[in-house]
RNA sequence: GGCGGGUUGGCGGAGAGGUUACGCAGCGGAUUGCAAAUCCGUGAAGACCGGUUCGAUUCCGGUACCCGCCUCCA
C-alpha cells in the first residue's frame, strides 16, 4: 500500500501518515462562517484538503474515509448582518433572518465549491445543531478546574493546560509581553479566551447553567470533532491563518475535555493566497469572490489547475497570466481526453501525490503523459486529481475565456456568446461569415486574437454601447 | 517585539548532493484560410557571503530583501 507523508505542524516535519483505523480514516477541516459569499482565499483549504481526501480515499477505499468540514453559523458577523437588515425596516425576527442569511450563503458555498471540483465532505455539520454538545463540553472544562464562569461568561484557564502555545512555537508569557491581547475585567489572565458569552435581547441565545448566551469562537470545532469523530482522530486541517489561536484554541479545550485522546494527530495548514502578488485586501481594491471569477466565464476547473500549480504549503499567487496558462493548458488536455476511456492512474503520480501532497510536481507529470501521447493515463490522473472529464464541460471545444481586461468584466456573457461563436464558425470552415462577424466586433472598438483562447482586447475606441447592442 | 514562510532561467514553478524538471514565452523548421491549433528541434537558472564535501542550486551558519500570522477580515 501506498505510505502517504505528510507535513505535521505539530511536529515541523514530514511524517508517514500512519492511520488510527485505516477502515476507518478520519480528517477534521474547518469550514466557513457563514455571513457572506466565500472569497477567492477560502476556497483555497477547500481545493487543498479535497485533493487529500481524494488522495485518502484512493488509497484506502472510498467507504473508508470521513470527512467532517463544519459551518460555523453561529458568529457575531452574522449577527451583525441580520442587525443591519431589521434595522433597515426588515419586519422580520432576528432568528428569521439569521437562518435565512447562513441557509443562502451555505447554499452559495455550496454552488460555489462544487464548480471548483470539490467533493463534498461526508459530514458538514452547523455549529447551531451542537450547542447541546458544547455547553456540555464547557461545564466539563469547568468541574476540571480548566475554565471559570464570571459575570455570565465562561473563560477557557490558559495556565491549566501546560502546552498551550506548542502548535504555533509561542508562549503565554511572551505573547502577554507583546500587549497585544484584549484584557477584559472578567478574565483572571489575559490570555484566557471565551468559551461562552451572554446574549441581551437583541441576540440570538441559549439557555446555558450560564444564563442565555452564546457560545464563543473555538468551541464548535472541538465539540462536533468529538461528536463526530471521536476523542482521536486522524488528521485536522485549515488555513494557516487559524494556527493561532484557532486552532490552539482547539486543543487545549479538547485536551483538557478529553484527556485520554489525542485530539487531532496531524495538523495541516495551507498558506495563503495572494493576488498579483499581494494580500488580497478590500482596501488594495484587489478582492473578489469565487463567484466574481465564475461570473466571468472563467471555468471551476481553472481556478482549481491554478491553485494545484502551488504546493499548499507556499503562498499562492493568483495571476490573470497564471489563469491564462491555466487555460491553455486545460484545453490541450481536454482536447486530448475527449471521449477517450479513462486508464489507470500511474503508480508514480500516486507516489508524488503521497509526498506531502505535491500537486505542483503532480502536474509536471500529467504534462510528461500528455506528450508522450498517453492519454488514458491522463484522462484518470486528471480525476484524481478531481477535473472534470472532457465530455462533462464543452468550454474547450469553442473557446470561451476572456482576456482579463477589467473594464470587460462586465460585458463577459455577451462577448462570451460573440466569441464563441465566431470560433464555431472558424471551426466549420464557414470563414466568410466568420470574418463578418468579426468586423461587427471589431467595430465596437475591440481587438480579436485567435489565440489559445479567442479573446477580446479593448482599444481606445472601445464603446460599450455598441457592443450590448450586438446582442 | 514574538512566531513562521520564501528568494531557482524572460515568466510561472519542481525534484534530486554528482545525470534534461516541467509549462509558457523566445528562436529555427514542418504544416496550416489565420494573428491560431498541431508536430519536430533549440538556448537559458539557482539572492549574497562563508562552511562541510572529491563534488552543492540541493546540507550547515550568517547577511540582505520579500511575505504572512500574532488584531474584525482565511
Amino acid at each position: 500500500m501506498t505510505t502517504i507523508r505528510l507535513r505535521n505542524t505539530r511536529t515541523r516535519k514530514v511524517e508517514d501518515f500512519d492511520p488510527i483505523d485505516p477502515t476507518k480514516v478520519r480528517m477534521y477541516v474547518c469550514g466557513p462562517t457563514v455571513y457572506d459569499r466565500a472569497h477567492l482565499g477560502n476556497a483555497r483549504p477547500v481545493v487543498v484538503f479535497d485533493v487529500l481526501y481524494r488522495l485518502l480515499r484512493h488509497v484506502y477505499g472510498p467507504d473508508h474515509v470521513t470527512y467532517v468540514r463544519n459551518f460555523t453559523d453561529v458568529d457575531d458577523k452574522i449577527n451583525a448582518a441580520a442587525q443591519a437588515r431589521k434595522a433597515a425596516g426588515d419586519p422580520r425576527s432576528l432568528e428569521d433572518l439569521i437562518r435565512e442569511r447562513t441557509e443562502e450563503t451555505i447554499r452559495w458555498y455550496h454552488d460555489d465549491m462544487d464548480a471548483l471540483g470539490a467533493l463534498r465532505p461526508t459530514v458538514e455539520p452547523r455549529a447551531t445543531d451542537y450547542i447541546g454538545q458544547m455547553i456540555g463540553m464547557i461545564e466539563g472544562l469547568i468541574a476540571g478546574g480548566h475554565a471559570y464562569a464570571k459575570d455570565g461568561h465562561v473563560l477557557f484557564r490558559v495556565r491549566s493546560y501546560k502546552d498551550y502555545g506548542k502548535l504555533s512555537g509561542r508562549s503565554v508569557d511572551d505573547m502577554i509581553a507583546g500587549a497585544r491581547v484584549e484584557v477584559a475585567p472578567f478574565k483572571e489572565d489575559p490570555m484566557d479566551f471565551v468559551l461562552w458569552k451572554p446574549s441581551d435581547a437583541d441576540l440570538p441565545g441559549w439557555d446555558s447553567p450560564w444564563g442565555r448566551g452564546r457560545p464563543g469562537w473555538h468551541i464548535e470545532c472541538s465539540a462536533m470533532s468529538h461528536e463526530l469523530l471521536g476523542e482521536s482522530f486522524d488528521i485536522h486541517g485549515g488555513g494557516i491563518d487559524l494556527q493561532f489561536p484557532h486552532h490552539e484554541n482547539e486543543i487545549a479545550q479538547s485536551a483538557c475535555a478529553h484527556p485520554h485522546g489525542d485530539f487531532a494527530r496531524v495538523w495541516m495548514h495551507n498558506e495563503m493566497l495572494m493576488v498579483e502578488g499581494k494580500k488580497m485586501s478590500k482596501s488594495l481594491g484587489n478582492f473578489f469572490t469565487v463567484r466574481d471569477l465564475l461570473d466571468q466565464r472563467i471555468p471551476g476547473e481553472v481556478i482549481r489547475f491554478v491553485f494545484l500549480s502551488t504546493h499548499y504549503s507556499k503562498p499562492m499567487d493568483w495571476t490573470d497570466r497564471r489563469r491564462q496558462d491555466a487555460t491553455a493548458t486545460l484545453k490541450t488536455w481536454f482536447r486530448m481526453t475527449d471521449g477517450v476511456p479513462k486508464g489507470e492512474v500511474p503508480v508514480g503520480l500516486v507516489d508524488i501525490l503521497a509526498n506531502d501532497l505535491n500537486t505542483a510536481f503532480s502536474i509536471s507529470k500529467l504534462h510528461e503523459l500528455a506528450n508522450e501521447g498517453e492519454y488514458s493515463a491522463l484522462k484518470a490522473s486528471m480525476s484524481l486529481l478531481g477535473f472534470p472529464d472532457a465530455e462533462q464541460i464543452d468550454w474547450f471545444r469553442h473557446g470561451a475565456g476572456l482576456s482579463g481586461a477589467e473594464n470587460l468584466a462586465e460585458h463577459a456573457e455577451i462577448l462570451h456568446e460573440l466569441l464563441t461563436k465566431w470560433q464555431d464558425l472558424r471551426n466549420a470552415r464557414d470563414y466568410a461569415a466568420a470574418d463578418s462577424l468579426k468586423q461587427s466586433i471589431e467595430a465596437c472598438g475591440l481587438k480579436l486574437s485567435a489565440g489559445t483562447v479567442p479573446s477580446a482586447e479593448p482599444t481606445e475606441d472601445f464603446d460599450p454601447a455598441k457592443l450590448e447592442a450586438l446582442k
